[in-house]
DNA sequence: GCGATCACG
DNA sequence: GACGTACGTGATCGCA
């Protein structure tokens, strides 16, 4: 809606057009559906929730006093083809503002497209970009290729380009298919002559009516000025207070002030979406006490903390925000500063008496606290000594529900689930350089925006909890992810040591070596340039030096990865290998070195990554800020830097990594025999595949045909396909598909598994983990063959990665109570995807290792054993 | 802000 | 027979 809003200030402000209309669909059925039943058929309904959008678009067109226009059995489409010819008949000049494609048969002298999206305009060069024919041959293409998004049916096995070329060819539709019997190739010649009725009617659903009934005539559209105060009025009420500031700063509306504020006094009642809210500010003890008291009472709030950082380790509190029903919120200022310096900071209660009296609210095992991504929430109070049970987290609440689908950031899930739009934290505290921090936002800004946000965390709540109930999803909520944040957040409170020296030393090392390159490089090329521009290091290599195999990607720039490098490398010149040299130093200082060093944190010396728990389709973790998930092993030289965490003193680290978790995943859910039994008897499964596929015997293997066997294994994970096998190992793509066919001769359980999940990802829009978790495959029915393979690839992987991804949060779950039962004083640190680290007292390592690895292993009971491996050391490098 | 590149599992 | 790739992440850099 904001979003509508925002485009329609800049059409209006940039359009020099003097007539203008905003054009909608009236309603589902149309002439077309009379054509083909299932036109549209497979769009579903839209939900609930947006409804209420629909004519709140609506008034937004009419507030800015511009031409609404819907036609009942008509589509906007059809609409804007009439209004265009009229137009254009009338010696007007045409902008049809939509980057829809179904539009872009209406190309002509006089009529233009413009994508304001992307803020380009659309001609007759994208048209055939897109098309690979001009604008009038648009319909042509369409009737054959079809179109999934409206369930055209088109030809099956023709897309746009061949459909183009026919074109080409053979002028247009209907002397295709009296011709198509000339055609060679025999099965398109089939198909054409089997569907040539579906392409005559997908003609007729893709061409455009331009003779409908115009409800109002051109004339009406005449441009003129937006009625400053019901505009006001209007942006005021659905909280669009970002446009209006904006408009005002342009006088679009006139001089600030006066008459805004009486229009907004005078603005109708609220619209259905939005629920009378009060909010209000609790300034003194008393106030706080009462709202304590109602929550008690109630057992459930939302709370939400502004703070002045984003950062939980270092952010200090601004003030709390707690709701009890929807609409009724409050907000307590505990860090605000004046607003300036004319004024006194706003009256509020002092925040170390402030916690102390929601201290034994928030620790109360009978009222629930509801936050959205309330491990931030939890991290702040930990740090004021107050811990945060029990919870629900709204954010993990859609991630089960919906993880893979879209994101689960609360301004997006109001949208989608409540029909609201969020006010956006820019908008109170700005962006970019001017942006101020929460505790300078004037205290009634703070207590909208606030209290908005737990109003808004409970409502969201509601919904959620009922559709995770509906979904059967609850015990994946509440076994796993739940359990699993207080467990995270204990980890970035603790962070992990890192050796700073050390660190320095290294990125001195890096800083001269990577200068000795330079210049190198510079003098093998006869010119100093910038080494870290792919694009100037592909016109060196490519156009001065003339090596050969320069290949333009999509974006016309020479590709200059890794691979490309090592392929020129291995030809003999010697730049090629200087650069990877330089590549890899420049890549670890900038990623590793120096950021780490950045990132040590004043108060606790160690670095606190923070775990993402909402964000892989997979059900994996993620980690930022920094990332430790990818601290370098596989070279020498990043292992140098992994060399550079270590334990406390007095301890040591302690990893623990899961042994071929996907693979055994893969025997056990596919129920492969061979692999099964192969894990049981602790086989190196590498080699016992290349022995089963290629008949070779284990004892003294090529350890060529080892490697080749082993990236099978890997390929089968990722929804192997032989081109990917073929860039794998550099070998022929032939070749590659020929190891396929033998390794599913001697496995067809694993293609039946990878059917069966394909089926079942474009049955029902997902596929779910042994745990039940369920991840959402979007792309899965694209018409586009290769976003679908990519999808049906994901779809297959998807299963495993998550699988091995719920067994470990289950023994990240299950390890801190069984080293608390054990008298152990270790402390979990880090988890990379299938290992964990941890630290521990010197004297306790042996027993804390083999506690560690008893729950690891015994967290799933599938028919292959699950094994971890342990290692300790002074460092991570060490340990590992 | 986006693509290219590269670090990890 | 056309699509262009192995699956999942995050950080940094150059460049529009």
């Amino acid at each position: 809606m904001l979003g509508f809003v925002n485009m329609l200030v800049k059409l209006l402000q940039e359009t020099e057009a003097d007539h203008l209309a905003v054009i909608f669909d009236a309603g589902r059925q149309t002439f077309r559906n009379d054509i083909y039943a299932d036109y549209k058929a497979h769009r579903p309904p839209p939900p609930d929730e947006l409804i209420p959008q629909f004519a709140l678009i609506r008034d937004a067109v009419r507030a800015f006093e511009l031409a609404c226009i819907e036609s009942e059995g008509w589509e906007a489409d059809d609409l804007i083809a009439s209004y265009a010819k009229v137009a254009v008949a009338a010696g007007a000049e045409v902008t049809i503002v939509s980057s829809d494609k179904d539009l872009m048969q209406l190309i002509r002298p006089g009529v233009v497209m413009y994508d304001p999206v992307n803020n380009r305009p659309i001609g007759e060069d994208e048209v055939r970009q897109k098309f690979c024919v001009g604008p009038d041959r648009v319909i042509d293409v369409q009737a054959l290729a079809g179109d999934s998004t409206d369930n055209v049916p088109g030809v099956p096995g023709i897309g746009v380009k061949t459909a183009a070329q026919l074109i080409e060819t053979y002028g247009d539709l209907d002397t295709l298919l009296a011709r198509a019997h000339e055609i060679r190739q025999p099965k398109r010649r089939e198909a054409l002559l089997a569907h040539a009725e579906a392409a005559r009617i997908s003609r007729d659903l893709v061409r455009l009516h331009d003779d409908v009934p115009l409800p109002v005539p051109l004339s009406a559209l005449a441009k003129h000025p937006p009625d400053p105060q019901r505009l006001t009025a209007f942006l005021q009420e659905q909280a669009f207070r970002s446009v209006v500031t904006r408009l005002q700063s342009r006088g679009m509306l006139g001089p600030a002030g006066a008459p805004a504020g009486a229009a907004a006094v005078a603005a109708t009642p609220a619209a259905e979406v939005t629920v009378e809210a009060r909010y209000e500010a609790a300034q003194d003890e008393a106030d706080l006490i009462r709202w304590i008291a109602a929550a008690r009472t109630q057992g459930t709030v939302a709370i939400d903390i502004e703070a002045t950082s984003l950062d939980p380790m270092r952010a200090g509190i601004a003030g709390i925000s707690l709701a009890l029903a929807p609409g009724r919120a409050c907000y307590i200022p505990l860090g605000h500063c004046a607003p300036d310096m004319l004024q006194p900071p706003p009256r509020q209660i002092p925040c170390e008496r402030a916690l102390a009296l929601l201290k034994d609210l928030l620790e109360d095992d009978a009222v629930l606290k509801i936050g959205h991504n309330i491990k931030f929430e939890a991290h702040l109070l930990a740090r004021h000594d107050i811990t945060l049970a029990p919870i629900d987290d709204t954010m993990l609440l859609s991630y089960v529900l919906a993880g893979g689908l879209s994101s689960h950031e609360l301004d997006e899930l109001a949208t989608q689930h409540l029909g609201y739009q969020k006010t956006r934290a820019r908008d109170v505290a700005g962006s970019g350089k001017t942006q101020i921090t929460f505790d300078q936002v004037p205290l009634e800004v703070a207590v909208r925006y606030a209290a908005e946000d737990a109003d808004l965390t409970l409502r969201l709540w509601r919904e959620l909890k009922r559709k995770l109930l509906g979904e059967r999803l609850v015990t994946v909520y509440e076994t796993l992810e739940r359990p699993l944040l207080p467990v995270l957040a204990a980890m970035e409170q603790a962070g992990i040591c890192v050796d700073e020296p050390e660190l320095q030393r290294l990125s001195r090392e890096f800083a001269d070596r990577l200068s000795g390159l330079e210049a190198e490089i510079h003098g093998i090329a006869g010119h100093p340039f910038n080494i870290g521009s792919p694009k100037q290091l592909g016109e060196v290599l490519f156009d001065e030096l003339s090596l050969g195999g320069g290949k333009k990607g999509k974006t016309g720039a020479y590709g200059t990865g890794a691979d490309v490098l090592e392929t020129l490398a291995a030809e003999g010149h010697p730049l090629p290998q200087k650069v990877l040299d330089w590549r890899q130093l420049a890549k670890l200082k900038s990623t590793y070195t120096d950021a780490l060093i950045g990132q040590i944190n004043p108060h606790t010396g160690r670095v606190h990554t923070s775990y993402q728990q909402a964000v892989a389709a997979t059900g994996r973790l993620s980690s930022s800020d920094p990332n430790l998930q990818n601290i370098p092993i596989r070279t020498e030289e990043g292992r140098r830097i992994r060399r550079a965490f270590i334990a406390a003193p007095g301890c040591l680290l302690l990893s623990a990594d899961y042994s071929q978790i996907e693979l055994r995943l893969l025997a056990h859910v596919a129920d492969i025999g061979a692999l099964k039994q192969a894990f049981s008897q602790g086989l190196d499964i590498h080699a016992m595949t290349a022995s089963q596929v290629f008949g070779v015997p284990v004892e003294g293997m090529d350890p060529m045909v080892r490697r080749k066997a082993k990236a099978i294994n890997f390929g089968i994970i990722y929804g192997i396909s032989a081109f990917g096998l073929a860039r794998q190992l550099g070998i022929g793509r032939g070749e590659a598909g020929a190891y396929i066919d033998a390794y599913f001769e001697r496995y067809p359980g694993i293609r039946d598994y990878m059917d069966r999940t394909r089926q079942q990802a474009r049955a029902q829009g997902w596929v779910s983990t042994l745990f039940g978790r369920r991840c959402w495959t979007k792309g899965i029915n694209e018409k586009n063959p290769a976003a679908r393979s990519f999808a049906e690839r994901a779809a297959i992987n998807a299963p495993i990665q998550g699988g091995a991804a719920d067994i470990i949060k289950r023994a990240m779950i299950r390890v801190p109570p069984a080293l608390q039962r054990a008298g152990l004083a270790a402390r979990m640190l880090l988890q990379v995807h299938d290992e964990l680290l941890f630290e521990v007292p010197v004297a306790e390592a042996a027993e804390t290792a083999a506690v560690v690895k008893a729950v690891m292993e015994s967290v799933a009971c599938l028919d292959v054993p699950l094994v971890a491996e342990t290692g300790t050391g002074r460092t991570w490098e060490e340990a590992h």
